[in-house]
Parts: C-alpha cells; sequence; structure tokens
DNA sequence: GTCTCTGGATAGCATCACTATCCACTATCT
DNA sequence: AGATAGTGGATAGTGATGCTATCCAGAGAC
C-alpha cells in the first residue's frame, strides 16, 4: 500500500500522514527504493487509533505519543500501561495546587479512595484531578456537590469491574494492551456522553 | 474593591482578569471616575466560577461565555440551561461524522437511549459524542466494549437521578442555576477522575 | 519521455489563551 | 504640592498546537 493509498482509504489527509510519521506515531513503512515505501494493514490500523484517540478521547498528540510508546514496549507491563494512558488523557492541569485549600481537598480525596478501601498509587494523577474538583466545589461554596461522590465511587467501582473483566477475558497480550488504551479513552467518552443523555431525561421528567 | 484587589485575592493575575474583562466573561466594575471601578463580591464569585470551568472543567474562553450567558439570562429556563452547559462542556468535534459508519453508530446510539425509555432531544450533542465513540470502537474491531453500556447507561442514570435531585433541592433558582453548572461540569470531573482510580484499584486487585 | 507520485525537508497558517506595553489620567501618600 | 503607584482602555506580541503548503530530486507508470 503506498502513502496515498494509506490515506485515501483512511480518510486523513495526505500532510497529516506525513505530520504523523514525522512526529513518530507512526511508524515508517517498509522502504522500497529511495523515495518509496510501503504501508500494510497495521499501518492502517494504527491510523485508525491514532484518530479515535485524538478527535473522540480529545488527546493532544504528544499524549498520543506517549501512549504508542507504552503500547509498543513489550516490556511495559499491564497494569502500568493503564496509568501512561490516565497520564496521557490527563493533559497539563491549569489549576493551582499550592493553596492551602487545594492541599485539604487533597487530602480529602485520599480519604474518600481510602474508605472505599482502594488501593492507589499515592502519587496517581487522578487524585490530584480529584483534588482539583474537590478544591474548585468548596472555594465556590457549592460543597453539598461532595455528598454525589460516594455514588460516584460505587458506581465506578462496580464498572471499573466490568471493564477490566472485560479486557482481561481477551487472551492475547496484544488485544489487552489495545483494550486498555481504547477502553480507557472511548469508555470514558461513553461513559461522560452517557451521563449527559441521562442527565437531560431526568431533569426534563423531574423538574417541576 | 480595586482592580488590582480583585487580582490579588483570587490569584488570577491582573493582566488576565482585564482579558475576561474584555472578553465579557466578568462585567465591568461600577465605575467611580473616568479610570476607576469598584468591584464587589459578586465579581470575586464569577470570577473563581470562571477560573473552576476553565481549569478544572477544561472549558475553552468561549465555553465559558456561552455558559455564563444562560446562567445571567433570567429567561433561560432551568433545563435548557442545561443543554447550553452540556453544548459549551462538548467543545469541537474533529471526528468526521458523515460516513456510513458513522451513521450507523448514530443510530445505534439513538437506539440505546430509546431503549432505556430515555426522552431526549433528537439532536441532542451528547448523541452524537456517543455516536463518536461507536463509531471508533467498530473501526478498530473492538465491538465487545459496547457490551459496556448497558452497564454504563443504568449507571449514569442512577447518577442523574441523585444529581437532578441535589439540585431541585436547591430553594432558589440562583442556586439551581450555578448547581446545574458546576454539577455538569465538576460533577464530570470528578466523576472520570474517581473511574480511574476505581480502575487502577481494580486492574490491581484483578489481574493474574 | 512525459507525467504523476514519493519521501524528506522546511516554512507557513490559524486558533487560542493569555501577556506585555503604552497611554493619559487620577488617587494616594508624604 | 509633588512624587508615586494604580487605573481603564487600547493595541500588539507570545508560545503552544495541529495541521497545511510548498519545494525538491528522484523513481515509477503509461
Amino acid at each position: 500500500m503506498k502513502i496515498s493509498e494509506l490515506s485515501r482509504v483512511s480518510g486523513v489527509p495526505l500532510p497529516t500522514v506525513k505530520y504523523y510519521l514525522r512526529e513518530g506515531l507512526l511508524p515508517a513503512g517498509r522502504p522500497l527504493g529511495r523515495n518509496q515505501a510501503d504501508y500494510h494493514e497495521a499501518h492502517l490500523r494504527r491510523l485508525r487509533l491514532i484518530r479515535a484517540l485524538i478527535d473522540v478521547g480529545g488527546l493532544s498528540v504528544a499524549g498520543v505519543r506517549q501512549v504508542l510508546g507504552a503500547v509498543d514496549d513489550d516490556v511495559v507491563p499491564g497494569h502500568h500501561l493503564l496509568g501512561t494512558a490516565h497520564e496521557a488523557i490527563a493533559g497539563v492541569s491549569r489549576a493551582d495546587r499550592s493553596t492551602a485549600g487545594w492541599l485539604a481537598a487533597r487530602a480529602e480525596a485520599a480519604r474518600v479512595v481510602a474508605a472505599r478501601g482502594w488501593r492507589v498509587h499515592e502519587r496517581a494523577h487522578a487524585l490530584d484531578q480529584l483534588a482539583d474538583a474537590i478544591a474548585a466545589l468548596r472555594e465556590l461554596g457549592q460543597e453539598d456537590m461532595l455528598t454525589l461522590l460516594d455514588g460516584y465511587a460505587e458506581a465506578t467501582e462496580r464498572l471499573a469491574r466490568q471493564e477490566v473483566g472485560l479486557v482481561l477475558a481477551r487472551g492475547d497480550r496484544a488485544g489487552m494492551v489495545e483494550g486498555v488504551v481504547t477502553g480507557t479513552v472511548l469508555g470514558e467518552a461513553m461513559l461522560t456522553a452517557l451521563r449527559r443523555l441521562a442527565q437531560e431525561h431526568t431533569s426534563a421528567t423531574m423538574a417541576p
């Protein structure tokens, strides 16, 4: 498959394909001469994954590179890959994480997690993100929203069991690795979309 | 309160405060002279809301303007505000929504929602986002992930009841309006952070 | 033998969220 | 009263990001 065909079949503009090659998201094709290379199914598949992560998951190019680097690294163990996906998906926080309020929120986040008996890495990025939200709610005087935390934790725990079970059910490592990445990123997209739809329905039926 | 004090108390750099004023996110203070104006508590509160939406919720400045416009518009009814918040939070999709695959995914999204008995606006933005994710999973050959949809739908429905109930419990309209916005945006941040933590915990305990 | 296409390199562009500078003027401090 | 700092308003500049466009010498296809 020539590069132009790869572009045509995938629907990704040719200059963009070249850009992804330059950025190291897409591995080079097998060279056939000084100015010709051959791409095949794997490249198409990878290209589609890249687009899904960017378009649907909202990852940055740098984030995609990070995730794919872990995917391609056979040494990275499965659970580590999950952390990498989480970090890549997170992007850069713009919140101020040095105030007293934030530190208190961060401690509260750790408490919520500990109360559930969850064993997570002490420096998990997601703990900081949770603290960001808690701190913001407190600053805005909306502490009553924090009563929702328990429900969120319970729901996500149940979902996580299904998600992890599904991925582990795939026998092969390659399938599991791709499952972790797509499950993390696209699963999140599905979950938030459904949450919005559920809110719309519920507020329409419950509102006076 | 002078503008410099507003900046100092909120921790937002003064040029940025001026920028938000220019962009119409923050209403002008009460003018005291040709080059002096007075800001008070409401401005500080609004400024904190802006930062929470941008920093924690990841909204763009245009999205914030949209949300705040609806917040300030007394005519906008409550449930309409929810839609506005959802649209603002969504940003621009970069996915191609004209392919046959996407249209099929879109129909599937509508089916999932209908099967639950949810009554949502036929053109809800979230339906498109859900379709984006479904289409991407199919393209990547990860259709088994779609079996998670039911669990997501059930969980979000239960959560939505709690969320909407909480906001409706606030008597006053002003409180409800701010509750919708913060609940939508910051609630999503909390939910996704907890999902990641739950995944980390579960994968650590379930993995071989 | 012409015409298209290739890989590789470099440069350009549009958007976004600030950030910096300048200005004439006015509080405020001493 | 005079020095200093701060103000609203305007305009311009910045750095990051994700592409797009153009050019090139060389190869392949008809």
